[in-house]
DNA sequence: TTAGTGACTGTAG
DNA sequence: GCTACAGCCACTA
């Protein structure tokens, strides 16, 4: 299969360690094209009818704010996959969000 | 084929 | 500090 956007996309999401997160924008300038964050939470939320898990849980948008909880099957079940990380939600928003920031490498 | 839409972001007012 | 707008690329109707 070629390598389109969002096959990257895929890709480096997968490599996101567990019990870290990072931002749509942060993987879409690793891509080349920062602006087109848009397109990587679009990917995300296909990701679903992929064959390989992809945890689009552990990216959120550049406020640490749990923007694509929209998507999942409950409004909670992304903050519960991170809180099961260790990661701390607060207001859904990830507290010390720096912190755990992942930057694709 | 053209138009509309989206889990975003940076800049400008 | 908040609101508005413009780019971004791929998909669906």
């Amino acid at each position: 299969m070629p390598e389109s956007f969002f096959n990257k996309v895929y890709e480096v999401t997968r490599r996101i360690p567990r019990g870290r997160v990072t931002s749509y924008g942060a993987i879409a300038a690793f891509i080349g094209s920062p602006q087109a964050g848009r397109m990587v939470g679009w990917a995300l939320n296909k990701s679903s009818s992929q064959t390989v898990f992809v945890p689009a849980h552990r990216v959120v948008n550049r406020n640490g704010l749990l923007t694509g909880k929209i998507h999942f099957p409950n409004y909670n079940t992304m903050k519960e996959l991170l809180e099961s990380e260790g990661i701390v939600i607060e207001n859904d928003i990830i507290k010390d969000f720096e912190l755990f920031f992942w930057q694709p490498e």
